[in-house]
RNA sequence: GGCGCUAUCGUCUAACGGUUAGGACAGAGCCCUCUCAAGGCUUAAAUACGGGUUCGAUUCCCGUUAGCGCUACCA
């Protein structure tokens, strides 16, 4: 059975670019009956911050994927030093008593690669541990093979096979000198302890795998099976970051912002995956049968996100299908929240009545509040009189209409099709087309021309809240 | 700079070496209609460039260009 992880590090936001490492992972582990593990990367205590480990949380629960097994790699220190000892043991590393500030200047080598510190590398183990034991602080090296030129091999299941000559791998820190494993070493021994079989994970960690097999290797352990990710990237081509890119690229504003989870799962799958076919809206069930390895592209994919809108389109049309399809009852009590974190009262029994009248109009949940504004305040917002005057009419036109409607409204039944029957007559009535009957209606009791249908408008609305609209739309027109 | 990876409509993508290069989103138009949506129909839009290999390249190979990634005692 294959064993994944996600392995976020706590220095930052969950973004959607490890939200979706992490789908992947989830996705494959279902797919195959295989274990989904999390492991928390915190071996750098110094940029690490309970807030971001909060976000993380946040956002995978949000998602609500779950996983199987839990691991803190800062639990797990004393397991990354056997392995460093072992692979020193095996003289396969070394110490650089370098001093950590000094190492600059040395970075450029005779072809711009830095390979080693002088001296360091080829210094008699004697020496080395005397500096040692006198208590000289020191970072421990991979000894890469340099004697003869050679090929680090591995195949990865999305780029295929993968060479790298030691010649242009430099030797990489496996502790820091305050004994801390670096990621390398610590992402190694976990992943072997854990018995890992598949790491799927970004492609920025391609040319590290090469660091990875040779660590494996000296550690005399099988290499798990490597599968690397397409990067997100932003619309002008770069990595998604928070510096650059602020916060269009939290999980925690997707979910601010009224996605549904499975919208953005759905959305997330579709970015450097495909199910072959022209399939685009799969189910979460869908998504773990038609999940496979060989389903990755290579090439990066950009999140089109812009500083108008910070939701790719695609994200939020996958949004928008999903409350239209989703059960009105659902969606009104998926709305209530929205609408009562802006400061709002309502009834559930009244959102019940608004969610079938916005919920193919809205494509996130937050919209909600721009959508049905005016069934949650007590006074319209001020809008121009003359808006109440319908195309090809004047204001006086207008003004029969709310009147009259303002008397039809007294006695009719406030039902869907009772108001649309007794407004109907009264249109015919007065000789009018419906639509001019309509429109002054529409903007007296809801402040404005675009908005739901008319009929469940007032009924959600009420008689008196709709006649005393009316009325105050009819004194707005007197003077014109 | 070195090394690695990538390259199909604006974006996400599909296409055993043989297709009028398909779909989706976004755009445009029409229909429906109490406005707006939703829905239906129609439309515009792509194989980066240059060489090979082949009867035939989007597809395989090489080069160019461009982009991205890595190049930390970060992950």
């Amino acid at each position: 059975m294959p064993r994944v992880r996600f392995a976020p590090s706590p220095t930052g936001f969950l973004h959607i670019g490890s939200a979706r490492t992490f789908i992947f992972n989830w996705l494959y582990a279902r797919h195959m009956g295989g274990t989904m593990i999390l492991r928390i990367d915190d071996t750098d205590v110094g940029r690490n911050s309970e807030a971001s480990l909060t976000s993380i949380y946040e956002g995978l629960r949000w998602l609500d994927l779950g996983w199987d097994e839990e691991y803190r790699q800062s639990e797990r220190l004393a397991l990354h030093q056997r392995m460093a000892e072992a692979i020193f043991a095996n003289g396969l590393a070394y110490r650089d008593f370098t001093p950590a500030e000094a190492a600059q200047g040395e970075k450029s080598g005779a072809h711009g690669t830095w390979l080693f510190h002088t001296g360091m590398r080829e210094m008699a183990t004697a020496e080395s541990d005397r500096r040692a034991a006198a208590g000289e602080p020191f970072a421990l090296r991979f000894r890469v093979p340099r004697d003869r030129e050679r090929q680090v091999r591995f195949t990865d299941c999305v780029y295929g096979e993968q060479a790298k000559s030691t010649a242009d791998i430099e030797d990489f820190a496996l502790l820091r000198s305050d004994g801390l494993p670096t990621y390398h070493l610590a992402s190694c021994a976990d992943d072997a302890d854990l018995r890992i079989s598949h790491i799927i994970r970004g492609q920025d960690h391609l040319t590290n795998t090469f660091k990875h097999v040779l660590i494996f290797e000296a550690a005399g352990v099988a290499a798990p099976q490597f599968a690397h990710l397409p990067l997100l990237v932003a619309p002008d081509g770069t990595k998604l970051s928070k510096r650059r890119h602020g916060p269009v690229v939290s999980v925690t504003t997707y979910r601010d912002a009224g996605f549904l989870p499975h919208a953005f799962i759905n959305f997330l799958c579709l970015l450097g995956w495909s199910p072959k076919d022209d399939r685009e809206r799969l189910t979460r069930q869908e998504l773990i049968d038609a999940f496979s390895l060989e389903g990755i592209n290579r090439s990066n994919a950009v999140v089109n996100f812009t500083e108008a809108d910070p939701f790719d389109p695609k994200a939020a049309h996958f949004n928008a299908e999903l409350i239209r399809t989703m059960p009105v009852e659902e969606l009104a009590e998926r709305l209530l929240p929205f609408v009562r974190a802006a400061g709002h009262q309502v009834e559930p029994g009244i959102m019940a009545q608004i969610a079938p009248l916005i919920q193919e109009r809205i494509k996130l949940l937050r919209d909600v509040l721009t959508a049905a504004d005016f069934f949650f305040v007590e006074e319209l917002a001020p809008y121009d009189a003359a808006e109440l005057i319908p195309k090809k009419g004047d204001a006086a036109l207008a003004l029969r209409v709310l009147e009259r409607a303002g008397e039809v409204l007294a006695t009719a039944d406030f039902s869907h099709d009772g108001l649309e029957a007794a407004l109907r007559q009264a249109a015919q009535d007065l000789g009018l087309k419906a639509g001019q009957m309509f429109e002054p209606i529409r903007v007296a009791v809801c402040g404005r021309k675009t908005a739901p249908p008319l009929f469940g408008t007032l009924a959600a609305l009420g008689r008196q809240t709709s006649r005393k609209r009316i009325g105050q739309a009819i004194e707005k027109l007197k003077p014109i």
